[in-house]
RNA sequence: GGAGGAAUGGCCGAGUGGUUGAAGGCGGCGGUCUUGAAAACCGCAAGGCCCGCAAGGGUCUCGGGGGUUCGAAUCCCUCUUCCUCCGCCA
């Protein structure tokens, strides 16, 4: 959520920054009904004044012995006429903040401006392609005669998007887990959290997902729980509504979840292999820093990010996203995309975004500012990012180490996790 | 699921209708002292919103919401969460 002065004070400012975000009225639609609001609130809280004020003559006529019928008289007409206010008051500050949750954020001066995918900016590539002698097939193929991946029982058991993995295919997915966790948690500094796997609407809303994009969870009945769709939601709430010591800044957190997505709207969009399913798991990534400093842990954790990718020897770029391609809440993000060679194509596997105090001012996750300035406080700046999306490792290892006989070599630095060397033509580690 | 109890500022904790936005302690920050530190002492410190160029003023907030009252942290209703006991369960 944006602060309400800014949009105030620098309402051009702020036009321009999201003139490829926002469709422009709904910035007029706030500036209208927040001066509307300022008008209604200004004269209750008068009149709030002048009733506290007669209280006290009570009080005092009461103490001294006097009789205050008079002024009891006249503090319960005040007392209507707030009430006839208060009405129109809560509704035009309910109005401002309906409209205020939908505006996204500022995108950071250096983002590139631009409608869509086309202004991104290739940041650095890193990796070349295994140089081999055959056409790289596609995971789906190689998956499926592997035996280490089922859609159609998956489709069977929950619809399309699904997918069961066994044996060789569970467990390089668990290995993947493991390996992603311990090298966050022992080498990059995060503290491992496992939180719950479903949120409240509360929460949803502190991270930017509600009100604005409901169509894209997956909502249980007769309750306030949804499903999570990234582990950024529990783990950017974890401190919502405190005010954290900037002694303990920066945090760190990481966690392994799966995802739950709608996907909504995607129809005929990635359909074949397991690239965009409703639930897939993730170990993310997610810290709070003071806004000094946010923007070299942004740095930091999408390297972090990074380094996953490396050592598993997956080729990739690192881009830039336009101002029109970033997601709601984020004022930076850098999307790290994996060479598919079957696919012929580089697709998202992480997601590394600084979000300010966009969120922070969502779910009021502030800090006590450091250095004796009489005890103000702020808020905190948030991030996150993928690392990584263990669905599309998965896929990744599979496309970029499969060998001329579909059998797969698995990295190196998986090789301990998985207890084995490769998948074997027959479907078996060995 | 049943029966009790509780929720106050960064933390602990006082406070049952009228200068209590809130005592006291801890923690934090600044200072005095000290070569430095500790101790001691002094001082400063909640957040949101509104008016204002500012200085400053106002208003709301004691788990959330509603109510009683001229006036609510204090009384009533309701919801949520936590604790204890019983039941059930992995």
């Amino acid at each position: 959520m944006l602060d309400r002065g800014v949009l105030r004070h620098d309402l051009e400012m702020v036009r321009q920054r999201l003139a490829h975000r926002v469709e422009p009225g709904i910035l007029d639609d706030f500036t209208a009904a927040d001066a509307r609001r300022r008008g209604v609130l200004t004269e209750v809280q008068a009149l709030r004044g002048r009733r506290n004020r007669l209280s006290k003559r009570v009080a005092m006529a009461k103490r001294s012995g006097m009789d205050a019928a008079d002024l009891v008289q006249e503090s319960r007409k005040v007392h209507a006429q707030i009430s006839e206010l208060e009405d129109s008051a809560r509704t035009l500050n309910d109005e401002t903040q309906r409209i205020l949750s939908q505006i996204p954020n500022l995108p950071h001066p250096n983002v590139p401006q631009g409608p869509d995918e086309s202004a991104n900016a290739l940041v650095s590539h890193w990796g070349e392609p295994a140089d081999v002698a055959f056409t790289p097939k596609p995971h789906w193929e190689l998956g499926v005669r592997l035996g280490i991946v089922d859609f159609e029982r998956a489709a069977k058991l929950a619809g399309s998007r699904f997918a069961v993995y066994t044996g060789p295919g569970a467990k390089l997915e668990r290995a993947l887990m493991n390996f992603m966790l311990d090298v966050h948690t022992s080498e990059h500094g995060y503290t491992e959290i496992l939180p719950p796997f479903i949120a409240n609407s509360r929460t949803l809303y502190g991270t930017g997902q509600l009100p604005k994009f409901a169509h894209d969870l997956f909502k249980l009945e007769e309750s306030d729980y949804w499903l999570v769709p990234t582990a950024e939601v529990p783990l950017t709430n974890l401190y919502a509504d405190e005010t954290l010591s900037p002694n303990d800044l920066p945090i760190s957190l990481t966690a392994f979840t799966p995802c739950f997505r709608r996907e909504a709207g995607s129809y005929g969009r990635d359909v074949r292999g397991v690239i965009r399913q409703h639930q897939f798991q993730k170990v993310e990534l997610v810290k709070f820093a003071s806004p000094e400093t946010s923007y070299g842990e942004l740095e930091r954790l999408t390297s972090d990010a990074e380094e996953i990718l490396r050592r598993l020897g997956l080729p990739y770029r690192k881009v830039l996203l336009s101002s029109g391609d970033m997601g709601f809440s984020a004022a930076m993000t850098y999307d790290l995309e994996v060479w598919l060679p079957g696919l012929g194509e580089f697709k998202e596997i992480s997601s590394c975004s600084n979000f300010e105090d966009f969120q922070a001012r969502r779910a009021r996750i502030r800090m006590r500012h450091p250095g004796g300035r009489r005890g103000k406080t702020e808020y905190v700046h948030t991030l996150n990012g993928s690392g990584l999306a263990i669905g599309r490792t998965w896929l990744a290892i599979l496309e970029n180490y499969q060998e001329a006989d579909g059998s797969v070599t698995l990295p190196e630095a998986l090789r301990p996790y998985a207890g084995a060397e490769r998948i074997a033509r027959s479907g078996v580690l060995e």
